[in-house]
Parts: C-alpha cells; sequence; structure tokens
DNA sequence: CTGAGAGTACGACGACGGCCGAAGTATTCC
DNA sequence: GGAATACTTCGGCCGTCGTCGTACTCTCAG
C-alpha cells in the first residue's frame, strides 16, 4: 500500500517532459553539466535546476561538484533499466507518426543505452554473436558460451565483471527503435567499452548518440561482417 | 526526442496515486472489475473509471467485457515489467518509515509478482532452488539446470512455455520487501501456475496477496524445506 | 417491463506543480 | 580585485489534471 505511493512518486519524476528528456539523455552514459541539460530540456537553467534537484533528491541522479560545474549522471543501473523498461512499453505501443530528423537518423544507427551499445549497430552485434553461437540469447535472459568467452577473450573484450559462478549471463534489452533485442547487462557494458577503447565507436556532444568511426567501419566489417 | 515525451506520457499515467494503486492491484495477475478497483484506489466509481480509460488508451490495461461487469487486467508482459522495475527503484530508496500492518504483513509473506510468486515465499523458493543447483541464478539473468529440468519436471512443474533452444533461462526479478531476487519470467510463472493448481497458494479477495494453504505449507516443508 | 446495479460521460471546482524573472552564492579567468 | 560563468533560491503566474456530483447507457433479475 504505501510502497504504492512511492512507486507513483518515482513514476510522476520520470512523468514530466523535460525530466524525461533530461533522464534520456543521462542514458547516454555520461555524466552532464546543468546547462547542458537545460539545453536538451528545453527549459530554462532555473526550471532544470529545480528538475535535477527533485531527481537528486528522489536518488535518480547523483550529483559530482567539479569547480565551479556540477555534473549529474544516472544513480544507479536500477534505474538505469527502469528506464529501459519504460522505453520498452513505449516501443510496444504503435509508434503513432514521426517525421524523420538527422538526429534521430544518428540516434537509430547508434546510440548508447545508459552502459551498453543499442540502435541497429547494438542489434546487428547481438544478431551475429547469435549467429556464430559465440552467445544465447533468450527472450528474458542470455549466456555466453564458452567458445564465446574465448571468442571475445581474445579480442580483447573484458568480462571479467561479467564474471560469476564460471558462467556469463547477460541480459536482453529490446531496442525501442528496431524492436529486437540487444546485449545489455554487464556483457553488453564490457562491449561498449571495447569499442570505445578501440575507438570504433565514439561519443556525440551531449546526446545518446554515438558516431561509428571509419576504423570501426573497417573493424566491425572485418570481425563482425557488419556493414551499416 | 519524440520518444522522450512518450516515455513522460506513460509515466506520468503511473505517476498518479490512484493509478498506481490500480496498476498495483492489478499486478496480483487476475483481472478485476472498475468496482473493486475503485475500492483498492481509494476513490469514487467515476474517478476510476476515467483512470481506467487512460490506462485503456496507452495500452497499459486490457479490458474483457463480460455481462455487465468489465474486467480489467495489465495488458502485456512489458508492461508488468516495468513496474517491476519502477518497484525495483522504490526498494533501492530508503525505506523512509513503515508503520506495519496486518495486510502488509500478508503481503510480505507471500504475493503474486504479474505471474510469478514474489515475497518471503518466492525469495525462500529461489534461494532452495540454488542451493540445490537446481537453478543456477545470476545478477540479472538464470538459468534451470539439467538436473533442475528433470527435477521440476518429475514434480509436476510445466516448462513447456519457457523451453526455447534447449536451455530454459529465466528472469530474476528483485523483491522489493526482501530485496533479493525471486525467480520470474517464464520460470517463475510455472512455478507459480503449479502453486496454485495443487492449491498451496491461493489468492486472496482483490489484493496481491497470496495465502499458503496448510496442504502448502506441509508440501514446501516436505519438497523444499521451507517454513514460514 | 421495471428496478437495481455496473460502468461511463460531462461539467465545475480546486490544488498541485511547472515555468520564468529577479536576485543570491560559488568558482574561475584575466 | 573585478568580471564573467555556473548554478541555486525565491516568488508569483498560469495551465493542467484529479476529484466528485449529476445524469446517462447497458445488462441482468424477477
Amino acid at each position: 500500500m504505501a510502497e504504492d505511493i512511492r512507486m507513483a512518486e518515482i513514476a510522476a519524476l520520470v512523468g514530466d517532459p523535460a525530466r524525461a528528456n533530461i533522464l534520456s539523455a543521462l542514458m547516454g552514459g555520461r555524466a552532464l553539466t546543468a546547462k547542458e541539460l537545460a539545453g536538451v530540456a528545453g527549459v530554462s537553467p532555473q526550471t532544470t535546476s529545480g528538475h535535477l534537484g527533485k531527481l537528486f533528491g528522489a536518488n535518480l541522479v547523483a550529483r559530482v561538484k567539479q569547480g565551479r560545474h556540477r555534473y549529474f549522471r544516472i544513480a544507479t543501473p536500477q534505474v538505469a533499466e527502469m528506464l529501459e523498461a519504460i522505453m520498452a512499453v513505449v516501443a510496444a505501443t504503435p509508434p503513432r507518426y514521426r517525421p524523420p530528423s538527422k538526429a534521430d537518423d544518428a540516434m537509430r544507427m547508434a546510440r548508447t543505452c545508459y552502459d551498453h551499445v543499442a540502435g541497429m549497430l547494438g542489434v546487428q552485434l547481438a544478431d551475429r554473436l547469435v549467429q556464430r553461437e559465440l552467445i544465447i540469447l533468450g527472450a528474458e535472459a542470455g549466456e555466453v558460451t564458452s567458445s564465446g568467452t574465448k571468442f571475445l577473450t581474445r579480442i580483447g573484450v573484458d568480462l571479467s565483471a561479467a564474471r560469476a559462478r564460471r558462467r556469463v549471463f547477460c541480459r536482453p534489452c529490446v531496442d525501442w527503435t528496431e524492436r529486437r533485442p540487444h546485449i545489455g547487462g554487464a556483457v553488453g557494458a564490457a562491449l561498449a567499452s571495447w569499442l570505445l577503447e578501440l575507438k570504433w565507436i565514439e561519443r556525440v556532444h551531449a546526446s545518446r548518440a554515438v558516431m561509428i568511426t571509419p576504423a570501426g567501419r573497417r573493424g566491425l566489417q572485418e570481425i563482425f561482417a557488419i556493414s551499416l
């Protein structure tokens, strides 16, 4: 009973367009300043400050002071998963109508989803790994196979964070543009940081979108036969 | 961009206390009438009708007409997972203060979480299955072992819905009272319907709580060495 | 056919909350 | 030290939305 009210409080925080924009931008995975967030939210810095205060008060975002800047980020993986789950519901309902835009195209191509890669890139990556039986991906869970562990370790993906009880599980995350699963959780995070380290993908300003570098195109084509 | 607004719309629907109560009650897994829902929401039937209309319009709940009653239920598993994810965030933040009540105690003991069992019962069940290595449960995914498949099949749990690609994966779901994982997804659903079929648990009026029957206590003690 | 109960549509009231302008604090650059 | 930038706080305005009373439709029981 009492918990229901708290559920409403949390949901109401996400339920404001300005705050939803802020949280969505923070789902890029990086910490952003209050001013940058004001830009993406489309409201004044004062209003943004108020919103961020509320989100911080509810432990939805974390705050780190650095000089005269204040960086905000998603507080916990649970919060990220909650936002993913909401987006999954949004994706399941008919898409109504969407005028295509340049920024949206970039997002559709490749973007970060908190700590892993989504968009066409994320979905294709998952497809290839499943095709080669390096990963088994079910509707509600997944697992890296033993040959998958070998393969990923060989190309330099660090699975140590995902390793628990010998098996490496991973979480499927439904993509809201492609409507198909991609690889989330610890394995997804390992893959994403691997791609970033190799500079095969690069983050784009204050957006969730990531750009695939020329080296990335070559490398992805070579290793995974992915062409975007 | 445009998707963020839709995220806000969905979240805002959950963000009203009355609607949150309604959705929480429907998370019991059964379909309930508008009047019953008015009761749990604590608002008049007119107001409830308005809320249900909005929830139905956004495809969060489904509606089935039966005589002069109209039964409502959670529309899709995705919606259930979204609500679970929100509850998980709620559970992660400090519990503030909670005066214990009789109804809450029953909920804490055992309740349904859409299609699977949560509460102390759910958590203990998961613990025992993990202990005996019938199920491996990671932080973000799980799997029924081969001996687990044999065992569950033998005692009569129907895993056919969960079977895909030879492996039976399952989804951990964090319990908001116990703050520990229990078994969700298709495997959790199979376990719950097994318990209901045996009449080891029984649903309670218009609540998420379930009662453990005397036969249930005996059976759970015998098979899983669970005593509640 | 009539009455009762379930559910819905409409309208008015009232409150909560988002919004910005103005002003106040903190930090860095020159 | 002074100016500029980043961020926050305060106060008032205004729109949105939840709320219920009234009135309507629909289904079933007798």
